[in-house]
DNA sequence: TCAGATCGAGTAAGCGCTTACGCACATGTC
DNA sequence: GACATGTGCGTAAGCGCTTACTCGATCTGA
């Protein structure tokens, strides 16, 4: 149990400052003393304490990962990017999952906490002026993920480009009456993917139909949820002439939308064309048609970017943008209809 | 910065012992003294420093939840309830999300570092000698969940109870030659639900045919995937005569068999019912049959017990078994086809 | 051959807290 | 009024490490 450093050093006949240099790989040990001393710490079974190193290092062993539970299967992807580099380094990962955006703060504040991580990652959070000041003040690394400040590191996807991507692509396939269910108005990447839907449209000569456009009103998850895209579907459904096909900003809400197209007794993508934004596991399997974001690069690359200012606090903030990838399903090709979801996807290129 | 208890001593005129009292809510102090004290803290915007905390109170201020991600849903909505409970707490929650069972033994060796965890959780993992001792060995508090020993606490599902009452409820449907969709033969639960199903086979005078038991062969995750399903389905059609109505023994396994069945052109449930198990929130919206975890609750357990034994080492060791809830949708209630996919379920109470 | 550099290892001073122990003083008891 | 008891707080000794400083021993080169 209590085996410290000093049972080493007596049992390897060595001074404990010797038997810390080993197991922190200084160079200033000679050979068979590393040797002797690893040999010994392996017989006794000795590990060193982790509170003890992070308060002599001054620097914790751990990193933090703050989440609003958005989506949940965006969220497990990413964590597996994290775990994965993680894995790699001396750093154990903290999750503060909270259940909503407003709990974010609070978790901050735990997280932020002297001695508890040597940096955190912020998970599809808007920077609000407090949250910039409390980061400052902190003297944290800090990577934002999903979301962007000019002071901090960050990863996320071009959702402009997302949106654009899915609007011109429903346009290639024909549609033109083409609306856009939308998240809560706040959400910075709802709201990004609109401008890209409007840009697509606008490039095909076509002005984006506010009466084409509805907001999802589920107050939780900031609309990005299956319910909040049933309802406002039903509302677009009733729109006349009915749109011909609709731009869903999120998966999660793409499934509402199928139920309440279905329900309505129309077929997709014959009578609505469809497209979500995310590729969830389940998209792969309902066939709907998405933009890819690469969750897990994404958390490997946040945890990378983590390390990195965590081993060079000075270097130069970096904001790294991925492009979302168009994934065509059977959701919005007309005449393609009944067709199998995509089988090269729903096997194991996922893994 | 390096804000320290000193500094609060020295500005508030008291000494670190004192300033240590009060951030320990000792009673001996004297009321005026211990505002002061806080007022003080308060204005220089301090906090105690969590590794320092740790070490010197040999108690790391972190409980840790090891998971290998067989099912991203489960683990994200026991997530949610340790979250909830340990919030309540000073205790901060260190995730090893293994990607296979085969590495929760590296992960569980972090964890159990000295000075990295006050506790451990340990999810879906078989108890092998090995953990077995490697856990005693470490003298920590640990918690069980999804999973079963005598020497720990543990919180888990009546595998057993929900396989039988999956078959019992397609039985009551009617059905009669009923197959089982199985994962990996060594998983577990897995194991533990088809005794269940061959108990309720045999009590109502039938004997479970082994032609009509298939194995998912996919090697992912203990074959619980979508793919294992569908190969897996895809080969039980075959049979001659087909099954009547199939238990499969996840919902994850449950989308690709939906998938096979489709693809056979078979309609759900008239020409063939099916039944899951977890209650995933996909199931929800596919109008899936199944058995339901109550993983949120679940998870409050864990964190709940963990914490007691963090609090007394020496209480005698429990385990809870939870019941799993009958969700009988639309995939096994021939007759009642075409109906909605439940619709109560659908809307908040998940929330 | 010897000054200076290099190397390997030890001594000791922290890191920022908790807490056992003890002291001064106030209060209660007879 | 003498003594026991209780209260509020300070002193100091850790908790188990890291690391600056130091010092002999060995090596290097003129």
């Amino acid at each position: 149990m209590g085996l410290t450093i000093y049972d080493i050093a007596r049992e390897a006949g060595v001074s404990i400052a010797t038997v810390s240099r080993v197991f922190n790989n200084s160079p200033r040990v000679a050979p068979h003393t590393r040797k002797r001393v690893l040999e010994v710490a392996r017989r006794l079974g000795y590990q060193p304490h982790v509170s003890a190193r992070s308060l002599a290092r001054r620097q914790a062993q751990t990193v933090a990962a703050i989440v609003p539970m958005l989506t949940n299967y965006f969220f497990v992807e990413v964590l597996r990017g994290l775990q994965d580099r993680l894995a790699e380094t001396n750093f154990d990962l903290l999750v503060y999952a909270a259940p909503a955006l407003s709990d974010v703060d609070a978790h901050l504040e735990r997280a932020l906490q002297r001695g508890r991580s040597a940096g955190v990652m912020i998970f599809s959070t808007p920077m609000t002026r407090e949250r910039v000041e409390r980061l400052q003040r902190s003297h944290q690394p800090v990577v934002l993920v999903d979301s962007f400040h000019p002071d901090f590191d960050s990863v996320s996807i071009d959702n402009e480009q997302g949106g654009y991507l899915a609007a011109r692509h429903l346009l290639e396939h024909g549609y033109r009456r083409i609306g856009l269910l939308m998240a809560h108005p706040d959400s910075v990447p709802a709201r990004e993917r609109r401008h890209g839907y409007e840009r697509a449209l606008r490039e095909a000569g076509l002005e984006p139909d506010p009466d084409l456009i509805v907001a999802s009103t589920d107050p939780h998850n900031h609309g990005y949820t299956e319910e909040g895209g049933y309802e406002a579907m039903k509302q677009l459904l009733e729109q006349m002439p009915r749109p011909e096909a609709v731009f869903v900003v999120s998966d999660i809400m793409a499934l509402g939308a199928l139920r309440a197209v279905e329900e309505a007794g129309l077929r997709v993508p014959d009578d609505i064309g469809l497209i979500g934004f995310d590729d969830l596991r389940v998209s792969r399997f309902l066939g709907l048609s998405t933009l890819r974001q690469p969750m897990y690069e994404m958390g490997k690359l946040a945890a990378e970017k983590l390390l990195r200012r965590i081993a060079e606090p000075e270097l130069s903030v970096t904001s790294t943008v991925f492009a979302p990838r168009l994934i065509c399903r059977r959701t919005c090709a007309p005449g393609a209809r009944g067709g199998q979801p995509e089988t090269a996807t729903l096997s194991r290129n996922q893994t």
